[in-house]
This record gives structure tokens, C-alpha cells and sequence, in this order.
RNA sequence: CGGGGUGUAGCGCAGCUUGGUAGCGCAUCUGUUUUGGGAACAGAGGGUCGCAGGUUCAAAUCCUGUCACCCCGACCA
């Protein structure tokens, strides 16, 4: 049994000043956790309680789907992330360090090259896998910015999970058994989450999905559909409309169009200039090139130019998902001047991709010395755009995608907007946002070839595995429960995560208040029932209520001014409920209470 | 990395403009009273005022530099 009088615990009246959001606050503030760095926190008696409930909550579904736990350390060597390419791809967010000998070391933002090599190390035959492997483990990531107390640390908690299988059909079902552990886990921990389509980035691979807890202070942004499609938006795709008949369309012609260098500014000449009959030229007329600088792994950087109906800006996040692992930025004046094609604010495609490339050089072959052209999927052909002339304050009118250029390939890069078609027609996309708090995805062979993970087959012959990759947040998950369950008193857990399932206070100063509360408490605990009980003597009962809400267990059973008739007053503190039930029935009606709320 | 802000006791803050014994509330300790909604009174402990230089008889305060942290954005489990 937990005593107040001496729990390393001290409660802060005031909200700490560098706590924003509700769960961090809470939590410095009913003694959960405390802060040892940017990103970087301590836990105390309280949230380590919370912590390792989580944790079995997901250590029990997972060791349920057949996964079985390893331990990997968190200090690692360079070599297998030299390897697999990732010392270097990870960037700045690895914590890389040195050992006395100067070896270079890091701390691991997950842990792929260690489950894989230690596979490999092991088992080298087809009768070994289908395999699984987790991990409940620290991970270390140097954010740039971290934020949300718990939420987006440089240090967390992670449960990694890893499938090994021989062929595709294998990686299939690996990926389902953890996709149905995680509705599992998710449910059983009572998070609302959707599961949305995902892009796989840097790590390669195919089919990825991620759980996102919608919340107001989430960091993503996802789409949804009222006919069920989910997506995070770097993962829309954009329907592709049916393409225009041109035959009967005007040819292209150049127009002056001085001081246009801005889609509105040239909106707004065009109207006067040169108007339309039917209607008023708009953004959506336009067509925008945008350049843009991309680096690849190797620190190659690179011009190309992302064609996007004015009406849209160029989404760089989803422009890098599209591009990953290359990074991408806006081209600055440098770059432009390595291309004296480029005309600021007038680019069209006519010094861009196949229009500009020497007959007989291929796409991005030896030769190709053109800047590539990738478009928006909605620039089909047939369709007629207002675009840059390549020369000064003059702009093409009526060009044909299809006719009068083409692209050297479509992308996902313009924005996704509120009201944007669902790439499964299922109708209007709406926006919202979330926390990822799981992630799964089929990474497919690419640590295995890496790493060299081979195992025999039926036949005798070596075949590199396939993988999956299973990750959820555990520490986020935490967070995010605090979040999710608090009022403007404190936490209000719910009990199967709780660091306690009831608080037993003891208010007065009779020692028949004591006797009768600690009897409370010790009859609960031989029931099984986890307790907190406030037996500090001499504290206020004010300070002890506001201790015992600021703290959140679920139920608070207080032994006070009502004992003389023979009752004790049992609150429920998510609801602020509270009823006087008779002190002999105490005991076992909490219990009953408890196990419902378990049970629920 | 851009923008904004802050560093003074465990927590929250004042003091800085106009240099002169380092303060307030909460928390902690002692005593007395109090005990159903963050008690009252009396007393006490706790600080190299982020750090380093400089100006000055004298610096938390003015100057220069530097470091750290927080918030917004860009980036991410």
C-alpha cells in the first residue's frame, strides 16, 4: 500500500511554467514526472506506476500475437547503421557520440540493423520464420524541437516490434496479426484512434499504416472521408481526371504581362488585359512551376521544378514523402543562378524536362543536362493553362498539357485541401488532426540486403527475408491518456491504467478516523485492490481532496466527519459523483466497483 | 535554422527604468491553535541573482560577450 506520508511525492499548486499543454502539466504537477533536460524526463514512484501498466498492456498483446521479447541496448555501435545507410540518412536527429577511444557510437532512434543482424546471427533456415520479435525500449531522438512534455521527448519509450518471413504471403499475414494486435492494444487501453494510409519515407517498403489518436494538440495532419477513407495527408493520392478533349482548343500564344511575377498579379492582368467571355480567369487557370532544391543522402543537391495548378501551394512535406529520401527546400537565388533558363516569377515548361531535353538523351540518363519537370496529377491533357513564358513579363496563354508540353512524370506535392475528392470516391475529404501512436509497416528486404539476412529455402537456396516493422509509442501513449483524461482538477485515469485504483483519504483528527480508514485500505488490498492511502496527519482535508483530484485515481473513498453514523463517502472521480454508503459495506463495494471498471 | 521571450530559493514571480543590506506567495522545518475543500499566528532554514568580462567607491540592476531554457514556425514515434 501506497502512504502519502511517504510516497516520494511532492504536489505543485501552480502550474510549472514551462508545461503548454494539459497532460504535461498534470503531470509535473501531481508529481508524475520530472523534467531533466529538454525532452528529457525523470519518472517518479506515481508515473512509473502508470508507465508499466501501459507497458503490459502491450507486452500482454503482443506475447498474444505470438511476438516474443528481446532487449536490445540503447547505446550502439556505428557499423550497422554505417551499413544500411542510416548514420548518415538519419541526420541531425541521431545522438551520435564517441567512446574514449574515439569510435563513433549512437543512440538508437529504433532499432532495425539490431534485430536483423541478431536474426541473422541465429537462424538461417525457412523452418525458423515466419519470426517475431519486440522490445520495450528507450529511444533517442535529437528533435529539433521538443515539445508537449511527454509527447514529443528526445527520450522515450518505444515498443518496437520486428516480423521476419520468406516470402511476400508471409509478410502479408506477419503484418495483419500485428495489425490486429495493435486494435487490441489501442482498445484495450481505451484510446479513439483511426487507422490511416501512411507513407513509408526513408524507410522504404510498401504497405504502411499509422494509428492516430485525433486530438486537437496532434501533430499530424490526416484526411478523412465520409465513405471511410483515411489517410495522413503525405499520403493522398489525387484522383486523376479524365483527360480533355483538345482538337478544337486554341493555340497557344504569347501574351505581355508585365509585373506579373505572382499568381494574383497575373490573375489580375489577364482579367484586364485579356478577358475571357464565359467567365473570369482564375488561379486555378494557371498553371505555377515551382523550383525546388533537393538533396539526396549523399549530399547531392539538385534543381527540379513541380508543376501545380496556381491555385495550390507546393506542400514540402508532402513533396519530400514523394521524393524520400531525398530533403527538399525552396530553391534560393543561388541555385536559380546556376540556371539562367529559370526567369523568376515567368518559368514555363518550355525550358523544362522532355520539351528542353536533346533528342535521343533519356530522362535523368549521363546526359541529361535539362532540369526534370514533375506535375501535378490534375494536369491532364487536354487541359489549357495561363503559364510562364520563360522571358520577362510575358506569359503563354491557352498551352495544352499533352499538345503543347508534357511532364516528365506526375507527383504528389501540391496541398491536400478541405473538400478535395477522395482518391477512393468516397467522397469529400475533411481535415483533423492527431498523434501517431503506432505505426505499422512492411519494410520488405531492405535491412535484410543490407545486413545480408539470407535463409535457406525448400530448395536449398538462399533467399533474402522480408520484414516488418511494428512501432508504438509508449510514453506518447501515456501522454496522450493524460490528455485525453483530465479535468480542471487534475487527472482522471481510467482504472486499468491508474497508479492506483483508489484513493483512501482520511479526513479529521480522530484516531477513529485513522483506524477505520487504514482498515479500509489494508481490506482492499488483501481484495487485490491497488491503494494510495492519505494518512498524513495534521493536513487539511482541503489540501487532501485537492491532492487526491490533482492525482486522478479513479475512485476516492474518504473516511471523515460521517464515520459517527456509520458511513464513508465514496467519489467517483471522473464523474464527481459521490455517495455515503455505510462504512462495514465499504469494503466490498469498492472492490465491486474496481473490478467493474477493470472489467469495462 | 528563422521569429518572439525568459534566466533571481524546490515551484510561481516581483525587484532592473532611476546602481546602495536580495524580496513576496506557495512548498520545507519548529511551536501553538485549527481539521469537509489548497488553514491561522509566531518563528526558522534555504540564493555564488545563468556564466564571463567590463564600468563604478559600490552591479540582480548599466555595458559587452557567452551559455541555457521556453514559446511560435520550419522538421519528427
Amino acid at each position: 500500500m501506497l502512504r502519502m506520508s511517504t510516497l516520494f511525492l511532492r504536489t505543485l499548486r501552480e502550474d510549472p511554467s514551462e508545461a503548454e499543454v494539459a497532460s504535461h502539466k498534470l503531470l509535473l504537477r501531481a508529481g508524475y514526472i520530472r523534467r531533466a533536460a529538454p525532452g528529457i524526463y525523470s519518472w517518479l514512484p506515481l508515473g512509473l506506476r502508470v508507465l508499466a501498466k501501459v507497458e503490459a498492456v502491450v507486452r500482454e498483446e503482443m506475447e498474444r500475437s505470438g511476438s516474443q521479447e528481446v532487449h536490445f541496448p540503447a547505446l550502439l555501435p556505428r557499423e550497422p547503421y554505417e551499413a544500411t545507410g542510416r548514420w548518415e540518412e538519419y541526420g541531425p536527429n541521431l545522438f551520435r557520440l564517441a567512446d574514449r577511444k574515439g569510435t563513433d557510437m549512437l543512440l538508437a532512434p529504433t532499432h532495425e540493423e539490431m534485430f536483423t543482424l541478431l536474426v541473422k546471427d541465429l537462424y538461417s533456415s525457412y523452418k525458423d520464420l515466419p519470426l517475431s520479435l519486440f522490445q520495450i525500449q528507450t529511444k533517442y531522438r535529437d528533435e529539433a524541437r521538443p515539445r508537449a512534455g511527454l509527447l514529443r521527448g528526445r527520450e522515450f519509450i518505444m515498443k518496437d516490434a520486428y516480423s521476419f518471413d520468406i516470402d511476400d504471403a508471409g509478410l502479408e499475414a506477419s503484418y495483419e496479426t500485428q495489425r490486429e494486435a495493435y486494435i487490441r492494444i489501442f482498445d484495450r487501453l481505451g484510446l479513439e484512434y483511426v487507422i490511416v494510409a501512411a507513407t513509408s519515407g526513408a524507410m522504404g517498403g510498401s504497405r504502411s499504416e499509422e494509428f492516430l489518436a485525433p486530438t486537437a494538440i496532434g501533430e499530424d495532419t490526416y484526411v478523412r472521408s465520409p465513405g471511410g477513407y483515411a489517410a495522413n495527408v503525405e499520403a493522398v493520392t489525387t484522383p486523376v481526371p479524365d483527360a480533355v478533349p483538345f482538337d478544337d482548343a486554341p493555340a497557344a500564344h504569347v501574351e505581355d504581362t508585365p509585373d506579373t511575377p505572382t499568381i494574383d498579379t497575373l490573375v489580375a492582368a489577364a482579367n484586364a488585359r485579356y478577358p475571357r467571355a464565359d467567365r473570369e480567369w482564375t488561379a486555378a487557370d494557371t498553371l505555377k512551376n515551382v523550383v525546388i532544391a533537393a538533396t539526396n543522402p549523399a549530399g547531392e543537391r539538385g534543381v527540379l521544378v513541380v508543376g501545380v495548378p496556381g491555385d495550390r501551394d507546393v506542400d514540402l512535406t508532402r513533396l519530400e514523402a514523394a521524393l524520400a529520401p531525398a530533403t527538399v527546400e525552396p530553391a534560393t537565388d543561388d541555385d536559380l543562378k546556376a540556371h539562367p533558363e529559370l526567369v523568376k516569377g515567368y518559368i514555363g515548361p518550355g525550358v523544362l524536362g522532355p520539351q528542353a531535353r536533346p533528342e535521343g538523351v533519356e530522362f535523368l540518363s549521363e546526359d541529361d543536362a535539362t532540369i526534370p519537370y514533375m506535375l501535378d496529377p490534375r494536369i491532364v491533357p487536354g487541359t489549357r493553362w495561363i503559364t510562364g513564358a520563360n522571358e520577362h513579363g510575358k506569359h503563354v496563354f491557352d498551352l495544352v498539357a499533352g499538345r503543347d508540353f508534357v511532364g516528365d512524370g506526375t507527383i504528389e506535392a501540391a496541398e491536400v485541401r478541405a473538400g478535395d475528392p477522395a482518391p477512393d470516391g468516397s467522397g469529400p475529404l475533411e481535415l483533423a488532426r492527431g498523434v501517431e501512436i503506432g505505426h505499422i509497416f512492411q519494410l520488405g528486404r531492405k535491412y535484410a540486403e543490407a545486413l545480408d539476412l539470407k535463409v535457406l529455402d525448400v530448395n536449398g537456396k538462399q533467399q533474402v527475408v522480408t520484414m516488418g516493422s511494428y512501432g508504438i509509442g509508449v510514453t506518447r501513449v501515456l501522454a496522450l491518456l493524460a490528455e485525453l483524461n483530465h479535468d480542471e482538477l487534475g487527472l482522471t485515469w481510467p482504472a486499468h491504467v491508474a497508479p492506483v485504483q483508489v484513493h483512501v483519504v482520511a479526513t479529521g483528527k480522530d484516531q477513529d478516523v485513522f483506524d477505520a480508514a487504514l482498515g479500509l485500505a489494508e481490506g482492499l488490498e488483501s481484495a487485490g485492490v491497488e491503494v494510495l492511502y492519505d494518512d498524513r496527519p495534521k493536513v487539511s482535508p482541503g489540501v487532501k481532496f485537492k491532492d487526491a483530484e490533482l492525482i486522478g485515481a479513479p475512485f476516492i473513498l474518504v473516511a471523515g466527519r460521517g464515520l459517527a453514523e456509520g458511513l464513508v463517502e465514496l467519489k467517483t472521480r471522473a464523474t464527481g459523483e459521490s455517495e455515503n454508503i455505510p462504512v462495514t459495506d465499504a469494503g466490498a463495494e469498492v472492490a465491486r466497483r474496481v473490478a467493474a471498471a477493470l472489467e469495462g
